[in-house]
Formats: structure tokens, sequence, C-alpha cells
DNA sequence: ACAAGCGATGCAATCGATTGCCCCGACGTT
DNA sequence: AACGTCGGGGCAATCGATTGCATCGCTTGT
């Protein structure tokens, strides 16, 4: 059926091992120009494809990465799965995209069939900071990049925006506008993401010499974990003029719950988020946030991937620079 | 390095062809249960993983399908992504994701990718209606099904929604508030949704007995497509009361041309979407739309294609119901 | 003119799992 | 007691490409 390298070797009158050569620019030079000319010209002639299978069977590289995201429907990661794979493809690799939905079963389960399928390496997506299979691999140095997340474990490389510079960005900006009692609405502190912003809100507050207002922490980065956490919040005395939310989900939330308590933003409270989800620009009052270079994200960690792929090398971290989005959620304090 | 098949059976005091009978539930029968409970102990104490590589060389099957989309991040692809991973995983089947951003020559390359890595299948979300190489790969009789849009070409399987069904709750909604002129802003006619929406259009509007109001067509599914061709619509005289637009998309670029021009919506005219895209119940106007069920496009699709992997049948068209999702983008025409 | 050297190519093993074929031994039948 | 049957399992070929090694013939140096 398929054109096989033995059907080109034969139309081009040489031996399989010669043409597999003469096809490989790596090896080319160890044939003939002319020969190499030929086999080629056999080649496209008959439209061969290379055997993937095969050839990953014996080279021991089946030119495949695998890609563990939590939620292909969440807006986050589509433009870092597709930085990953503009790196990737021209490379000569595939990725492999596994949701896990969050579930560390489901994430043993998905990775055991990406390990089954000769999978060269991982983009991991779902770190949690204290994150036992990701240990394991580290220690059986399973070529592997983190993006957006880390663990506590830093023998892992990892992609991820400069949260701390974000947050400070936006804090210093509050400060500016006036704001003094700046709130946070924390993410789960099981993620990377959720704690280093808090930790970088506590020290961006510190470095304006304000003291840190209400803290409030979410167990989930959704509208509805920032609905129920948000409350907290908007009960403290006094109340705070502004809120720094961990992300836009969890702004979002916030910004329903104002609603509901008859109170304006940006008149009454201001509200930032994080991330830029595509939606924020279009909002009825469209939210403040500080955006994250997601596609850079993925092709960075892409990138480090293939030289890790190359040759192993120490763990590498890069932090990617933010940008502060200012939009209409954001004003100065109300005039007491 | 990894454990192999022949590790299992040596483990096992067997041949490797036994344990391999034994691991798989289909022969299992052909060995003695004793043996079978020797082999699958051995086999999950080495922590055997089968190698896909060498498994799909022999089988020729890699249990593989290439899902062909524009681009992940339009919203519209990752929940029908999503929907077919629900249904190939469980079955055995990774879906590798290739994007062609809209390019021809991309695509054939992607294609000849996906081929290389012995893709059983494919599923097609590229399709115009008339589309050379998916003819091409008709005739070759690869196994396929289209998603979300068609080919002319009816020999090819295909999972759509049911646009005509769609688009006529939407007109008889706009006529049950009292619209007679109703315009449409149509999609690009080379796409089956856009051609498939315009004369669903015309249908509605004959089956109501009122006259088709005026129709633009824009070249693209994008809001600056809807703002180049909807100035058309807002300029005729008398000027409709409310626009059917091909999408989201267009519907959003109309929006803003009718903000600058100062006419409200939906006091001055209603506007329509398709597609349910995510942002939109979350818009300064949230905008009435029809629902299309993307994951169940996208699982239908697995289905119809792990059916033709089976055992190869005729082309089959599935049309999955549309729901009118009803926001404030529409109201009764202004009264004159 | 002959040996060493080298470039070009052929040969065959190999990657790991599957599967058609054959063999062996136990059991049943007459 | 002899023979047929059948379940269980070993053997080896096979999928298609890659690659270390062998080989062959020609060039080059002396």
């Amino acid at each position: 059926m398929a054109v096989t390298l033995s059907d080109v070797a034969q139309a081009a009158g040489v031996h399989p091992g010669t043409a597999s050569r003469a096809l490989n620019p790596a090896t080319r030079s160890r044939v003939s120009p002319a020969t190499a000319r030929r086999v080629l010209a056999a080649a496209s002639r008959l439209g061969y494809l290379p055997n993937s299978l095969a050839r990953g069977l014996r080279t021991r590289r089946s030119y495949t990465v695998g890609i563990m995201i939590p939620d292909l429907t969440n807006p986050l990661f589509p433009p870092i799965v597709r930085g990953v794979d503009e790196v990737l493809g021209p490379a000569g690799y595939s990725g492999l995209v596994a949701n896990t939905d969050n579930d560390q079963t489901r994430e043993e389960l998905l990775f055991a069939a990406l390990r089954s399928r000769q999978a060269d390496g991982f983009i991991v997506a779902t770190a949690h900071r204290e994150h036992a299979l990701l240990d394991r691999m580290a220690e059986a140095e399973v070529p592997m990049v983190l993006v957006n997340r880390t663990t506590e474990n830093r023998a892992i490389p990892a992609v991820v925006p400069d949260e701390a510079a974000g947050i400070r960005t936006v804090v210093r900006r509050l400060a500016a506008l006036g704001h003094r009692r700046i709130a946070h609405l924390a993410g789960p502190q099981i993620l990377s993401t959720g704690h280093g912003r808090y930790r970088a809100y506590l020290d961006a507050m510190a470095g304006q010499r304000l003291e840190p207002g209400p803290v409030a922490f979410a167990d989930g980065f959704t509208e509805a974990a920032g609905r129920a956490a948000g409350g907290e919040l908007l009960a403290a005395r006094p109340r705070p003029t502004a809120v720094v939310a961990g992300n836009d989900l969890l702004a979002i939330g916030l910004l329903d719950l104002l609603q509901e308590a008859g109170l304006d933003c940006p008149g009454d409270v201001s509200v930032v988020g994080f991330n830029d989800h595509p939606m924020l620009a279009r909002m009825a009052t469209p939210l403040t946030t500080v955006r994250i270079p997601q596609r850079e994200i993925g092709a960075e960690a892409a990138r480090l991937l293939l030289d890790l792929l190359t040759e192993p090398g120490p763990a590498k971290m890069l932090l990617l620079p933010t940008q502060l989005i200012e939009r209409a959620s954001t004003a100065p304090p109300p005039a007491r």
C-alpha cells in the first residue's frame, strides 16, 4: 500500500541503507552527490513518506512531546499550546495534548499513556507546589519543562510570568492613584501562582510602606470561588478601596458581588485581575489586569525542552515580563 | 532502560509470544488462566508499559488521529477538541492537533506529517465548500469526519450543527417581536457555515412571508470583517430593525458600528449572533445568539470515526440541535 | 607497480511487539 | 491399545527504518 524506503531504494537502484543515508540530510554526505540526487528524485516521484513508527522504534525517538494541561477549554492554555507548537513543529516534533481536569489519578494515567507512546519529553502546566508525580519524574530524569506554574522543587526547569513584577506594578499604580487600603483576593495557595502572587502582594505593599489590607483566600481560580471568598473583603471595615485579585476570574466573581451590594466599580472599589482573559476588554466594566505573554511562555518552554532533549543540562527557570493593561475598573479612591 | 515484553516474559518464565497473548485481553483466552495470571503479575511488578511504536509498526495501527483545525486560540475549537478527546481517549486513541491558520500550504504539510506518523484517521474542521485536498483524501479512502463545516462533496461524513433550524428559530423569534425588516450579515460563502446560514436565512424569511432584507457579505468570520461589511446594512433605507449575523464576531463588529453611529442596541436595532462565544454573556450589551453543542459535535465525530476505523461504511451526516439563547441585544423594533 | 588509504555502498542486525504455524502432551473414543 | 483432537505455548518471521561493520574499487604516494 504505502511507499516504503525499500521501494524508493529499488526505484533508485540502490540498497535501502544507502537510500536511508541519502534521504537524511545529516548523513547525506556519506553518499555520492549523484546517488543522493537519484534517491531524492525517486522518493519525491513515488511520494515517499517515512514511517515515523519504524524510525522511532529504531532510533528510540518518537519526536513527540506530551503537553499536560488542566483543561483546554480554559482560555489560558490554547495560546500556550500554540506557542509550544510553533517551536516544536519546525523542529519536527508533535505535541500530544492531555487534559487532566485537575484529577491526580487521571494525570497518572495520561502520563503513563504518553510514556507508552514514547514521548521524548513533557511540557507541564498542571504543577502543584508539592507534586509527588513531578518529583518522581524529575528523579527519573524525564525531560520536562513546567509552564505558567512551578513546583517548590527547583530541580525542574520552568517558564513562568514574572508575577512579582506584575503585582508590584499593580500595587504601585493603585498607590499612585491614591489608594491606601488595598486588599488581596488570593488564589489557591497550593499553586505557585496563587502563592506567588500573594507573597508578591505582601512584598509590594511593604515596598509602598502600606499596611497589607484584608486578604481572603479563594479555593479555586474560578468566578464561584471569587464570589465565595470576596464577601469577606467587602465586609471589612473600613472597606478596602481597591482589590488585587489573584486572577481574572476571581476578579469577575468579585465584580458580581460588588454589583449585588450596590457598590460601583471603580467608583467605590477598584478591581484588578491577572492574566488578561480574552473577554475582559468587552465587559460591561472593562477590567484592568496584568497581561502575561502566553504564547512566549509556550514557545520558550518548547525551546528549553528541545535543548534538554539535545543535551541534558541544569534546570533553568525563565521569568517572562508582564504588562499592566489599564481599563475601566481602576480609578482614584472615593473621597471620604 | 525501559521494561520490554521480553523482560516480562522472562520474569514469568514464558516465551515473549505467550506473554503478548496473556497481556492482550482479546487473545488472553489462548493461554491458560494460570499463565495469564503469572504474566500479568510480572508485568505490573516490573511496571511494564508496551511500546506503542513497536506495536503500531507491527499492527499497522498507530491509535492516533489527526485533528485539523484553523486555530486553537479561536474559542470555537477547544470544546470540540475536548469532545473528540473524551471519546477517543477511552478507546485508546490519542488526538494530534494541527493548526492550519487557514493556509492551504500549511494544511498540506501538516497532513503529510500526520500521514507520516501513521495517523489512523482524521477529524477535520478546516473544510471549504470546495476542497481539493479533502476530495483527494476521500478518493484515497482515508478515514475522516468533518466537524462544524462540510464540503459540497457528500461522500465525506460530517457532524455539524443544524444551522437551518437555528436560523429559522432566530428569524421566527424576531418576527414574533414585531420585526419586518430583518437583515443578514453573512459570513464567507466559500464556507458551508457562511453559505448554509445565508440559505437558511432566505428560507426562514420566506417561511415568515417576509421580504428578505438587505444582505451584506463579510469576507471572514471576524470583528473586522463585520465592521467592514456591516456599514452597508446600516446605510440601507428604510434601515433594518434587526440583523441576523453569520456568527458572533460579525455581530460584535456590527455592535461597534452601531455605537459609533449613535444607534442603540436593542433600542434601534436588534442583533443576533451565532455559536455562543464564551464572552457574550458578560458583554456591555449581552448578545442574543444561537448556541451550538460544540462538545457533542466533537464527541459524535469521534464516534463516527471510530466506527469508520472498525469497518468502513457509507458517509453519514449528523445534524446536531442548536438552542436560541436570548440576551439583551434583541427587543421589539422601535415604534415609528 | 604495489600497498595503503579512502570514499561509496552493500550487508545484516536491531528496535519491541504481534501472530501464523507447528509441536507436544494429555485426554477421550472405540 | 491405538489414534484423533485440542488446548497451551514455543518458534521465528515480520513491520520499516537506521547504522556499525565489511567490502570493493579506485586513487595516491613512493
